[in-house]
DNA sequence: AACCACCGTTCCGTAAACGGAACGCCGTGG
DNA sequence: CCACGGCGTTCCGTTTACGGAACGGTGGTT
């Protein structure tokens, strides 16, 4: 699953196996070992790889305790990076809303607020009774103790970053 | 490195090199090596070690010193990720703010916004003329053609997240 | 003292992750 | 048509991370 998201990453990139290998100094039988998970790579083998996709090592780990990618109807979610200090965690998201159908999502534990910035495309997201509309650039901030909904408004893929915040409990 | 955050760790919770290996399941060679930094572990293995610890993988893995990173008197900014559509080009970065003296950014183009949410800490910027204060969870928003200032409130180092956001000219 | 339990390090044979080279496959172009 | 280059996978010899067993050191008990 790790070897998935660098797989991922890489096709995002555009770049082949073949250069990125190269290009990360590692095997070829290394890099397609570990992109189809039939090896169990060292830190350095992986570090070597990620640091040449511009992402840090978190970007390719898979957390078991937080929800690592939120998928939905709608709404695709990976993880950026997981903070956590004495007051609150933070989960920084990368987040792309499909035009078309939107998405409602569960209400979270009191005190949970979500904060999105919009790369692209114009979203309206919210609680789910009132949500507000924000286009390439805004930004929104909900508290997510109710339901809350994503749509893309138009035809256009929605790009943002979000941030969900849990205080400490 | 990552061998200290282990060894950190571990005599956090006052148990011995001995009983960790036996618990996680590995070697006392092997977690040695780790600790001692003589070894390039598997995730396998790194993984084992951490999860007894109870800790996630992140917690003792080294930020990437290879990112491109932004230095300053105060402030610290690694890529998290940069994005381009059609209308903008994005820039998201992880920014600690150091307490104490603050700092001043030059003006950009015209047109370039930036956005912070802060994780924690009190950060005050914006605008050098009319910086804007927000706390933990807090959202801060200015046009950066002019020059703007970056300070920590208090004794307190902030740490944040911010997106440049720069216009196709 | 001797004994014991446990500590962290070092030694060592085994298992496996490593890089390089070969392989088959597929578009391009002479 | 058949080279040719680049792709991703597989084979294979080398390197090295692995766990078990020894080792010396330390503190507690009799």
């Amino acid at each position: 699953m790790i070897g998935a998201r660098v797989r991922g990453l890489r096709e995002e990139k555009g770049i082949s196996l073949s250069a990125l290998a190269r290009l990360a100094g590692v095997g070829k039988a290394t890099l397609s070992g570990l992109e189809n998970g039939t090896r169990n790579p060292t830190l350095e083998t992986l570090y070597a790889v990620t640091a040449q996709l511009g992402v840090p090592l978190t970007a390719v780990l898979a957390e078991p305790a937080a929800a690592p990618t939120v998928h939905g109807a709608a709404v695709h979610a990976t993880v950026l990076e997981v903070f956590t200090d004495a007051d609150a965690t933070y989960e920084l998201y990368r987040m792309r809303v499909s035009p078309g159908t939107g998405q409602l999502s569960p209400a979270h534990q009191p005190g949970v607020t979500e904060h999105v910035t919009v790369f692209s495309g114009v979203l309206r997201a919210g609680p789910a009774d009132a949500p507000s509309t924000a286009a390439a650039g805004g930004y929104l901030r909900w508290d997510s103790d109710v339901p809350h909904s994503y749509a893309a408004v138009g035809d256009e893929e929605v790009t943002a970053s979000l941030l969900l915040r849990y205080p400490r409990r």
